[in-house]
DNA sequence: TAGATTGTTAATCGATTAACAATC
DNA sequence: TAGATTGTTAATCGATTAACAATC
């Protein structure tokens, strides 16, 4: 009877999950670099950020540490992809194989963390014939199947915006329960049904913010 | 003398800069459906947000709007595009020019948002006949000439990981002084150089750790 | 034992939200 | 004036961080 019960995996806050994945690849450096064990203040550098929040996120998967030590990189690296799901493989489908949809069927570092692509989809049928990361491009019509299937439980939405909540009613009745979304809108979704958002010009949009604060702040400086 | 100073834009949160590309988008769309003006309730509910966050963001950038009225879709559209900087055009160099650097290029949504490619750049001599979104792909080491050229002060990274942290570094010394890494390793860059990261695995590892536990649940309730 | 480093506490900081006075 | 909706206040919530007792 421990104070550790294993399924206390209940509520980690969504900054420490957000944050899990960086420290999986972290250690997966590590590792590489044939680095066996490293203390939090190592972890923290390779990953970026503090060690302290660092040790306050690892603390709610569990003591996986040994003081005066350090971190067992192989250990803890398993851990983590157990905590996150990683460890079993997830089929994934593609929808929209336009340029990004392609660069993301292509895209090693899904296969290589735990996502298979089992299919791309696309609406037009001129893109049928395409042969993609070694995936024949299938019709939207064949959602339901392939879904049913492969037992899929995440899409990925690639399609311009004006078709993203059609494919994305589409994906929830057929059973998919987890969307990220790369296309430029923002997708209701019903509860129960994670939805998470990429989106490319944004994040370019928050540097421009921030580019022209300093411009400004350099003008200030000439003129005073 | 007002209370509000012209550039009191000083301390905007960084949560809120972070949604003014989504409010700026959802104007986008109510102008273009034909909307003149607007509730926060509405313009809340077209961004995905709740109606005190949207009014809470928008008054650290001023008052726009008129009581017992709304907001002027257009105006409140312009001055979000001004105070993020987009109302000015930003050049934006690309260097990596595989499939994602090629959907990049490609991606319309930079343009449209003040933003405008003027080089695509990659190390490989192989892809220097290629023409990509009308841009001839040129040689790495050109960086310096076309960044002083057209006084680019942001950087796109699409390399793989092991070249991202050299590129960076010829960037910032190159003058580039904001970076948009799509390469999946921390980068380090000098105070005074915003790098922000675009992960597209950690989206999907962030999706599997929600859905493992919904798994678990449905488990769980079996069980019972 | 002495030195090192974790895991946790508690203080601080920033973000969200509901409620409502101000005001069109 | 009456109704509507903003802009702001204040309370709450969650995340970060420094500091340190626990312990290898």
């Amino acid at each position: 009877m421990t104070a550790r019960t294993p399924d206390s995996a209940r509520d980690i806050p969504e900054a420490t999950v957000a944050r899990l994945p960086v420290y999986l690849r972290a250690l997966t450096g590590l590792a590489e670099g044939g680095t066996t064990t490293c203390s939090s203040e190592e972890l923290a550098a390779s990953a970026g950020v503090n060690s302290a929040k660092l040790r306050k996120d690892l603390s709610y998967l569990g003591s996986y540490g040994t003081r005066g030590v350090g971190y067992d990189v192989e250990y803890l690296r398993y851990q983590i992809a157990r905590e996150i799901g990683v460890t079993q493989d997830w089929p994934v489908v593609i929808v929209g194989i336009g340029n990004l949809g392609h660069a993301l069927a292509n895209y090693s570092g899904f296969r290589s963390r735990g996502f298979r692509v089992v299919a791309l989809l696309d609406a037009d049928p001129d893109r049928h014939t395409d042969v993609v990361a070694g995936l024949e491009v299938r019709s939207f019509e064949d959602l339901e199947t392939i879904v049913a299937e492969h037992d899929v439980s995440i899409g990925v939405i690639a399609t311009p915006a004006v078709a993203a909540q059609s494919v994305a009613d589409r994906m929830v009745a057929s059973g998919i329960t987890s969307i990220l979304n790369f296309a430029p809108t923002v997708l209701s979704a019903p509860e129960g049904v994670d939805v998470r958002k990429v989106d490319l010009s944004i994040e370019l949009q928050i540097l421009a913010y921030h580019e022209q604060r300093k411009a400004g702040a350099i003008e200030t400086e000439v003129l005073s």
